[in-house]
DNA sequence: GATTAACATGAAATGAATTCATGAACGGGT
DNA sequence: ACCCGTTCATGAATTCATTTCATGTTAATC
């Protein structure tokens, strides 16, 4: 009769808190959905009961369920803060972590991934390369970013690829558009459009290089840096924007215009940190793309992990 | 790059560290020494940095050692109370732990036992069942008693045995006796010695039911509660005793009375809890067994566990 | 009533931890 | 110095636990 509770038991418990659910919990751990299921009723064979209720939504734990979360919630953090010691016992971390972008929208989930990553790792100078960059892997390797996010897996590049997470990138038309009511909208319907985006060149803008583009559709374009002054645009019939769901998905609660899905299957958009090898090594490099998954997860509704 | 640190890691480190050893902290988690040298390899190899400094004794850690060790002693006893919590959720214990001893120097280590037990399980009512009982196990069957250390396994009777320790018991000679300075002494050198032991029926002593009886000696008997007074006798050449080597270490170090092996093989003591089927399920009881073996094995100098 | 989503479950497959069987290194004793 | 006993390391074999796969069940939704 020995305690078999590990660490792991423990990070599923909290994975099943924020997720919300087995299966979403499943993805944040790199697991499937039927591997916590056995994992979950081994711990409650233990126990002699149960630990969560399956059936409400949400989740409910149950009062052994709260109190292992209550004891993942002393455990988890003081083996992180341990772990990172350690890290700096070996190899005294003092590195740097420039971060460039090429997509506006990434700040939003960006800043929030700096905001945890900055206590973690004080020694670690954080920042974040200013301007958008057509060539983000360039800047690595003139050493002049440690970092970049980037929504092409390209294996022949020379750098080391993290995949991040996926989203499905969504046309936004005015509610009284035509386009409104449809179920996808497709090259063709771009083609009469003013296309709102971001000021940055064709190659950079995922509706442009994999639907528009290869279509031999180009569009007017009309730019601005804001989302929101995008969506006031299109809000008021002055043309499409294409924009990732989780940024828009207030403005569509509200029904302040209407999101339309692009093509059959959908538009997606993914996207991946990218660094040297030298860089991948570093400890606080693996503790930044895992807290930011998992932090990206948790907070944009609707992403999936690569 | 994922963290395969488990709680089985830290308990390892706190053993190796209680136990001064591979080999003996291997015993103290029923583990073998290969297990845990293959262990402290991965985790080793995965920080990059020895954990601890092998041919140092007593054993050495390096400061990542040190600081996981500060871990284990943070999260170890969070578990622990965690685990009696939801023992308490579950089934709401208030049972009661009355132990019968038979044999005199079980109170060296099983009131050190009781005092870690006591904070541990506050609900649970602790005593010793006074006097020494010939037939233990009928005080459980009569529920006087929950639970009793005896020194015979017997799988017939029908209750549940708990393997505690093993332990040499030395024959205790004046350090100017003849048998002094020999190897070992058998049975016949007892034939005409007094046995100086504690007052109980012959069947009651190892030396007399595992050596003397059966090769049909019975020397003469002389008698004393206290493990003191047995060894003043025996220092002052009245007599021969038999005591359990941990229990007269301390005397033997200062060189009051000497210590022969008892025939070739030696002799040893075995020590069982034994209690009802029923007692068995309660998760105090296996906290009880398992934290005495525990703190036996690192106070009592030359036992074994079982 | 069909359809989707979530969880459970048994069997198979994978993978990791442990043991077994050694070998090397060290430290007393004689 | 040389054995002897002890401790730890190591590679291969084994055992054991965890995960996946394939499928079943249930509940909620249109």
């Amino acid at each position: 009769m020995q305690s078999l509770l590990e660490l792991r038991h423990l990070k599923t418990l909290q994975a099943l808190r924020d997720a919300g659910s087995l299966v979403r919990a499943a993805q944040l751990l790199n697991l499937t959905q039927s591997a916590l299921s056995h994992q979950l009723k081994v711990l409650e064979d233990q126990y002699g009961t149960p630990l969560f209720e399956r059936k409400s939504l949400p989740l409910r734990f149950t009062a052994p369920g709260e109190r292992l979360l209550t004891l993942a919630g002393q455990v988890l953090p003081a083996v992180d803060a341990a772990e990172r010691d350690i890290s700096r016992q070996v190899q005294g971390v003092t590195g740097s972590l420039r971060i460039a972008v090429e997509c506006h929208t990434c700040f939003d989930w960006l800043m929030p991934a700096m905001d945890i990553f900055r206590p973690r790792w004080p020694e670690v100078e954080l920042d974040i390369v200013s301007g958008f960059h057509a060539d983000p892997v360039g800047l690595i390797h003139q050493s002049r970013a440690d970092l970049a996010i980037v929504s092409e897996y390209d294996a022949s590049e020379s750098v080391d690829f993290h995949p991040l997470f996926q989203y499905e990138i969504v046309a936004i038309v005015a509610n009284d558009s035509p386009l409104a009511s449809r179920s996808f909208v497709a090259a063709q319907d771009f083609a009469d459009q003013t296309l709102i985006s971001y000021p940055v060149p064709d190659e950079m803008l995922d509706i442009m290089r994999q639907v528009l583009t290869p279509a031999g559709i180009k569009p007017a374009r009309r730019s601005t840096e804001l989302t929101v002054a995008m969506l006031q645009l299109v809000a008021s019939g002055r043309g499409i924007a294409a924009l990732p769901l989780w940024a828009v998905q207030n403005y569509l609660e509200r029904k302040y215009v209407s999101a339309v899905k692009i093509n059959a299957q959908g538009l997606f958009g993914k996207l991946y940190a990218t660094c040297s090898a030298e860089t991948s090594q570093r400890p606080y490099l693996a503790d930044f793309v895992s807290m930011t998954r998992e932090s990206c997860f948790l907070t944009l509704p609707g992403i999936t992990l690569l």
